[in-house]
This record gives C-alpha cells, structure tokens and sequence, in this order.
DNA sequence: ATAATAAATTTTGAATTCATAATTGAGTCA
DNA sequence: TGACTCAATTATGAATTCAAAATTTATTAT
C-alpha cells in the first residue's frame, strides 16, 4: 500500500473535511469529469485514507450540490445544466449584490488600495490577452468584496454557489465583445467601490453577474452544438 | 439491544439523510439544547442505528450551521448568537425578496388561492390569539412562496438558513405591537402576490424580514438579561 | 450470433473493531 | 480543603469487516 508521494498524504485536524478540501478542486477544476463516477476507491489510495472519511466528505459534497448520491451505485460528479444555471445564477446574483453592499459599509482603507492593485493587474492581463490570469484576479476581487462584506454565513453560501457554477469553464469561450463589457463592469465596480457606493456597487455587481450568466449559457448552448457535430 | 418503538426506527434508502431529517428537527425545535453536547450514542440507539451513518449525518449538519464539530470533541449544538442573527438575516432577507420576485412570475392562479387561505387562517388564528397557530401558518405561507419560486437552490439555501434561525423562540417575546405590525404586513403580502407586484412583493418581503431580525434581537437581548438575572 | 440467464466479481452501505485522545475519578500531598 | 497527579473509563476518529446490491463475465438456449 502507499504507492503515493509524501505531499499527496493528509495526517492533520478533520480529516474529513480535509479530504472535502482536496476533492472539491478536483471538481471545480474537472479533473474528476461532470456526469461521471466518483472514483472513491481511487481517492482513498490517491490520499491514503480510508473510505469512511472518504464517505463522510462525498455526503458533505453532495450537500454543495457538487456530487449526487445514488442510493447502492454510488457518488456521480454532478455537471452543470442550463436548469442549474437557471437556478443558481439568481441566487448568486442577489448575494453578490449584498457582498458590495456590505463591503462599502465594512472595507478598510488598506482592502481599498489591496483591491485597486488586483483590479490594475487585472486590466494589465486584459491588455496581455492573458485570458487565465484575468479570470484568476477576477476571481480574487470577488473574494476579496466577499471578505470585507465581513458575513461568513454569505460567504459560504457565496462562494459555495460559485463553486458549482465555475464548473463551468466558459473562459474560453468569452467573445471578445463580452470580455470588453466585463472590464467596462470592473472599472466601475473598483469606481464604486472606491467612493463608498454601496448601492451603486450592489447594482453593477448584480449586472455583472447577470452578464455573466448569459455568457456562460452561451458557453453550455455552444458546447451542446459542438456535442451534436462532433458526438 | 432495540428498546425503541417500532415507529422511531429507520429501515429507507439513504440512512444518513435519513438520519438528518431526523435529528435535524431535534435541533430546529430546541429539544437538543443549543450549547450542549450532540449525544450521538443516545442517538444511535434512539433511532437504532450505528456510529458510521449517525457521524456521516452529523457531518452534513455540520455543513448546514446547525451542529458544531470540534475535533476530538465531538459534535455540539449550535446556539443562536447576536453575531450570527446579524449575519444570517441580510443573507436571508435578500433571498426572501428575490423568492418574492420569482414567486411572481411563477405562481399559478390556484397556488395564490391557495395562500390566500393560509392568510386568512392566519388571520384567524390571530384574532384568537393563537401564537402557536399564527406561527405555523406563518411558515407555511412563506414555503409556499418559496416553492412557487420554482428554484430548488433558493428554496434550499433559504431553508438552511431558515432552521438556523428557527432556533430562536422568539415568539413567545414577540410584543403585541410587533405582532399587529407583522399581521400589517401579511396584508401587503398577500396583496402584492394577488397583483403579481414582484418588485412590490420583493420590497416587503425584505422589510418584513428585516423586522423579523429586530424582533429576533430583542428576544435575545431579553434572553440575556434574563440570565444574568436568573443565573 | 444474439438474447437471456446464471455465476462470479466488484462495489456499496453500514456495523464492528481498534488505536488514540479526552474525560472522569481516585489517591496524594501541600 | 484544595490543587495536583496518574490510573481507569469513556468517547472519538478512522480502519476494517461483512452482508447486500449492483455490475460484469460466463454460459446456455434459441
């Protein structure tokens, strides 16, 4: 047993939770493919614990909604609908809304300038061309007006629902006249932010948001297209 | 072993959720003491089940905010705090306002009827004075909303954070004057979802629970002068 | 060759076991 | 009495075991 590398094991705290914390990305990141079965025998040899923990962070994910449970068959990594992007993607939206909200009530000083600098290196990898690193600062300014919200509970239920729908790796699909929108967004998203505007802000952030969702429909309805052509 | 009755047993599907709805209104209903420790041997034998499916339950509960694990420790009943009530309510109030929202555009003719007779029974139980009653209806009212929304995300988000705050007894502290003004309230509600005003009914949704929050406060302010008196 | 059935294998769900950590309680000493 | 130690007990976390269900493979009949 043990074939894994040292940095793959996990010894620490709960290990459950541990081991939600790993399997998650792998998800998110579709390194386990939507619509497919959860390899548990594999993740436990991958992380060299047994499958009771192993079973405990599968029930946890299933309660994010990034895996199902069937009953006797097993975890099946759960992909992302046009329904799920119905549904999700309005709850998303109000809840970002709130983020800014709060976030021009609670945001030091310091958070201010820390955002304006992801939001400059952002803009600079919009002029690269440089479509990852665009989407990893966006995403960091998100988290950051998450975290200055100061509410746990709307983080959580934030970010968990970002999870599911970030699934959805529409980057590459972005038109480039729908990325020049989203920068639009962002400038006055860092303006409101800087002058405090809360509702200001909960409203660009909204739209933004729903921008978003159109474009990641856009992105499911070209993928179903290119599954008709090709499969 | 089995000295439990024969209707308190489990014998379904998926035991652990199973498990959850079980316990979960344990919790919900305070007969699991907020603060004290989750006695998950009683618990096995109540339900007369194993540690496996009750530790697995007790995980997703974990997940929901309603139960607490400290490693090593074991898993402990979360209490209603102010912080929490002061998180946990804007996150709820803007679900409540977009489930308004939805609501709108979705509701069929005979669901509005149907809450229009959940209102008035709750207008009924409140001229008789029946707290008890006028709580009950009152939740149901607010599922059939949620449920007319037509997003199971929103419902399931709304809902977890819903039981967190149920906990909160407040009911018994609620003033007569609040209670008229609640009652004030479910007039416009029922008024607005009759018109299919969605961004009127979103509105005093919000304020409705925004008033809620306030209402919630004072209870637990109550609560705590109560124990620096009593205890 | 194909479909249907039956046997073997694998996977799943849940109980049990076992090592370790935390708690309790008895005994000791100031 | 009260604080402190250390053994006994209990609870916890996680691996293992075991029965049942699902899946795969082999076999038979058409």
């Amino acid at each position: 047993m043990l074939g894994s590398p040292e940095s793959a094991m996990i010894e620490r705290r709960s290990l459950h939770l541990e081991i939600v914390e790993r399997v998650r990305p792998l998800i998110v990141e579709s390194e386990l493919v939507p619509g497919s079965k959860v390899p548990e025998k594999a993740l436990c040899e991958q992380f060299n614990v047994s499958r009771t923990p192993m079973r405990e962070a599968l029930k946890v994910l299933a309660a994010e909604g990034l895996v199902r449970l069937e009953p006797n068959r097993g975890a099946w990594v759960t992909s992302v609908t046009v329904d799920e992007v119905n549904e999700v993607f309005p709850v998303l939206t109000v809840l970002e809304a709130l983020s800014g909200e709060l976030a021009c009530a609670h945001i030091t000083d310091g958070e201010i300038r820390a955002v304006r600098k992801l939001h400059d290196r952002m803009m600079k990898s919009y002029a690269d061309r440089d479509l990852a690193l665009y989407f990893k600062i966006n995403q960091q300014i998100h988290h950051a007006i998450l975290l200055a919200a100061r509410n746990d509970t709307l983080t959580k239920s934030s970010e968990a629902l970002s999870a599911r729908m970030q699934r959805a790796r529409y980057a590459a699909n972005m038109s480039e006249d729908r990325w020049a929108e989203a920068v639009r967004e962002h400038e006055q998203i860092i303006a409101h932010l800087e002058a405090r505007d809360a509702k200001r802000l909960g409203t660009v952030l909204a739209d933004h948001m729903r921008n978003k969702q159109a474009s990641v429909l856009r992105w499911l309805h070209a993928d179903e297209a290119e599954d008709s052509a090709t499969g």
